[in-house]
DNA sequence: ACATTGCCCATTTTT
DNA sequence: TGGGCAATGT
């Protein structure tokens, strides 16, 4: 019955039979958290706790649906069925549009992403006809965002002199009446930005003290995941909701708290042991990610912070091999030893792609990366940046939608009320923002009641209004009968969104609406899934709610076999068995922004600890010695967490050497690949790792990999299909054809076939969407 | 109402 | 260096 405990070791096993009362878990990088809090969650169950009444609060969704996937597997999957379990900010908006009535907000509130919070605070700033150069709308946004993070509401604000005094001082003395109107307007609209989704749950548990009794007689046990990087606005949520039973359980590793810059307090696990009485504190100290190395360095490095609970991490695995430290002139030569180090790591060891991952301390250091893995053919992924839903022609569709479910959001409304264009301008659109403001309702209300008030809008305008109105209410009827799929394919094509960029015919016109097509296919994925669930019913709100607060890691990529390029913040929680961990250098990583005080340099120190332990086989290090940086090439120096490592775990690919003059201009700014260079560029072969057979997890990974037509959209080498004079071919878009002629070897090898529609085209095969015909 | 030009910002990290 | 947005002119 309980055979499940054996799965985990005794230091594991302590927490996860705790049954009652406050505990505390300091988990070293790579110790198994994960692992406890789901066999704790299924071992509640198990002892009788019904999932009804457990929470869970998980970093991103993904960890969500991967724990409550495994823990249904151990307990069954009708049990986990009523398992609250998500990110804060998912479970937060889920119990909000139960009870955010309360609050004035309807259930249908639309969920605000930074870009809509951005453009309306930039429409505010205009409105107050204040001057865009000192009220610079993401500075605004940033501050109000910290503001709502600490609690601080406009109130509390105008009551606080200090912060008033400060803002006065940065000479942005109206940032309170900003604030104040970008309350008042996301009120109006129906909607919440990120940072309410956790003010107003604090809000609405303060203020009403039988709902507050209600989650809390709910939520008996409550687990917290990566707690060293809760907010203050989170710490309040949890300490509120656990205050009657007591049964709170968070897990972290102060030594990996890398989110303060959006509010994360540290001192939240710090003083843990103070908010709470009777605390149990267990430790995981064994790491069964890495090898000795890894951790011995990673241990090093974190060892110089002052401000940490005490923990030995140590492991029983090999000793493995040292870190690899690269030194090269440019960033592009920096990229090549990257991709040239990947591809011979694959063939040596034949390895796929997705067991390496190059992580970064800023997004714009992909660029040379990702260039130098094209010129390889090694395909990869990148994580973060803008994500899909955030691309222009997805925000104008789902601005349909959202108009749809909550026509009060003012910010899908000014988005998409002329586009595509039917004739309503700037102008128009400013006296209806101003008669809205006036009466203290929605643009959208204000256009049904054309008729009533007088805004000097010309009858022709008017009519157009009108018309618009009328399409969105037609949606609407529409989506009272029709699942969400049904309901955006209609849209699209109703409101000429498709046809705009099909008309433009230009190749970025093409791309965008592949993309609007690529989303009705997601939309219809979604409600299909949904309908097999029994208490979701993939309607359009659900689907808008998974969009706003879906990430970049949410993502299925367990069967996409590439190279992973990422942040080191957004690495947390993974691991690859190659770590390239690239710019290594003084003012990028550390970032010069973060060295003004020991504690930002603590938390870079931090990240880089977060960094290293990703690694399960082998880190590399790479720095340059110049880069280019806001279109200029500039002097870089090796960064300070270089020398912070015990050299005996450190391999230098690179030593310096005294005698050479450090070039003045290094010959990658003339452009071409030196092929050459390229191979000087390759690791100097140290001591291999050992050769033993792939795990059975390898295994199983390496079996994954096939061939998969039409994705990756650029082919690796050995992916290339065997084709000869008539052999019967298939394309994706031209159909069936023959092959007349080949030229051309290696990646440039090109095949002109006849195709049975009429034309014959000559292809580059490393691009062709082609399938051999038998 | 639309297109072109030019300016400004970015490069710290994100739910 | 490049992209996105706004002002400007037609």
């Amino acid at each position: 019955m309980n055979q499940y405990l054996e799965h985990l070791n005794e230091a594991q096993k302590a927490p996860v039979l705790h049954k009652d009362g406050p505990l505390m878990v300091i988990a070293g990088a790579g110790s198994g958290k994960t692992r406890v809090l789901t066999y704790r969650i299924a071992h509640l169950m198990q002892q009788g706790v019904d999932s009804f009444n457990i929470l869970a609060l998980t970093f991103t969704n993904k960890a969500a649906r991967e724990m409550k996937k495994r823990i249904a597997e151990l307990v069954g999957t009708s049990e986990t069925k009523n398992l609250w379990m998500g990110t804060f900010h998912s479970v937060f908006a889920r119990l909000l549009r139960y009870d955010g009535d309360k609050l004035g907000f309807p259930s249908n509130f639309t969920i605000y992403d930074t870009q809509d919070s951005q453009r309306l605070i930039a429409s505010i700033i205009k409105e107050m006809g204040l001057d865009k150069d000192i009220y610079k709308y993401k500075q605004i946004q940033n501050r109000i965002s910290s503001y709502k993070n600490s609690l601080i509401t406009v109130k509390a604000y105008f009551q606080n002199p200090e912060l008033m005094e400060a803002d006065a001082m940065a000479k942005r003395p109206r940032l309170g009446d900003i604030y104040q109107e970008y309350v008042d307007r996301c009120f109006k609209s129906g909607a919440m930005d990120f940072d309410d989704l956790l003010l107003r749950t604090n809000e609405l548990l303060t203020r009403f003290p039988d709902v507050l009794l209600k989650y809390q007689d709910r939520f008996r046990y409550i687990l917290v995941d990566e707690y060293q990087d809760t907010n203050h606005s989170q710490y309040l949520i949890v300490k509120a909701l656990s205050d009657r039973y007591q049964n709170i359980c968070v897990v972290g590793d102060d030594a990996q708290s890398i989110y303060s810059f959006r509010g994360a307090n540290i001192t939240n696990i710090l003083n843990f042991q103070r908010d709470y009485d009777d605390v149990a504190v267990y430790r995981l100290e064994q790491n069964y990610r890495s090898t000795k190395n890894i951790v011995n360095a990673a241990n090093a490095i974190i060892a110089k912070n002052k401000n940490q609970l005490e923990k030995v991490v140590w492991t029983a695995n090999d000793e493995g091999n040292k870190i690899k430290l690269h030194r090269s002139t440019t960033d592009a030569e920096e990229g090549r030893f990257v991709a040239g180090s990947i591809f011979e790591n694959k063939m040596q060891h034949q390895l796929p792609n997705n067991h390496f991952a190059v992580l970064y301390r800023t997004n714009s250091q992909s660029r040379a990366i990702e260039d130098a893995l094209r010129k390889r053919d090694i395909p990869y992924r990148i994580y973060g940046g803008l994500s899909f839903y955030q691309r222009k022609e997805i925000k104008d569709v789902l601005s349909y939608l959202r108009l749809v479910i909550n026509p009060k959001d003012e910010e899908a409304l000014k988005r998409v009320i002329n586009f595509p264009a039917r004739g309503i301008g700037q102008t128009t659109i400013d006296r209806l923002t101003v008669a809205a403001n006036h009466y203290g309702r929605s643009i959208f209300e204000i256009i049904e009641n054309l008729d009533k008030i007088d805004l000097k809008i010309n009858s022709g305008t008017q009519r157009k209004l009108e018309d618009f109105v009328n399409m969105i209410k037609s949606f609407q009827i529409m989506n009272e009968n029709s699942d969400a799929f049904t309901l955006a394919e209609h849209v699209s094509r109703k409101t000429g969104i498709l046809l705009e960029f099909k008309k433009d015919g230009t190749p970025e016109g093409i791309a965008r609406m592949e993309n609007i097509e690529e989303l009705l296919n997601g939309i219809k994925d979604f409600v299909e899934g949904q309908k097999e669930l029994a208490d979701a019913k993939g309607d359009l709100t659900e689907f808008l709610e998974d969009v706003a607060l879906a990430t970049d890691m949410d993502k299925d990529t367990s069967d996409d076999d590439r190279v992973a390029l990422m942040t080191i913040h957004l690495a947390k929680g993974l691991e690859f068995p190659y770590v390239y961990i690239v710019g290594m250098e003084e003012d990028l990583f550390p970032s010069a922004m973060s060295m003004n005080t020991r504690s930002e340099l603590e938390e870079e120190r931090r990240l880089f600890y977060v960094a290293l332990t990703r690694a399960e086989q082998q880190a590399y290090l790479t720095y340059t010695q110049n880069r280019y940086r806001w279109g200029k090439l500039i002097d870089a120096e090796p960064s300070r967490f270089l020398e912070e490592i015990d050299e005996k775990f450190v391999e230098n690919l690179t030593p310096a050497d005294p005698y050479r003059f450090k070039p003045l201009i290094s010959a990658d700014i003339f452009g071409e690949v030196d092929k050459s260079r390229l191979r000087q560029n390759k690791p100097t072969n140290g001591t291999p790792p050992p050769q033993g057979r792939p795990s059975p997890d390898q295994l199983r990974k390496l079996r994954k990999i096939r061939p998969n037509l039409g994705e990756p959209s650029v082919r690796s080498q050995e992916d290339i299909p065997e084709l000869s004079i008539g052999t019967r071919v298939n394309h994706t878009r031209f159909g069936k054809g023959e092959v007349i002629r080949l030229e051309g070897a290696g990646n440039d090898k090109k095949a002109e076939i006849r195709f049975e529609r009429g034309d014959i085209k000559k292809l580059l095969l490393r691009f062709a969407k082609l399938e051999v015909l038998t």
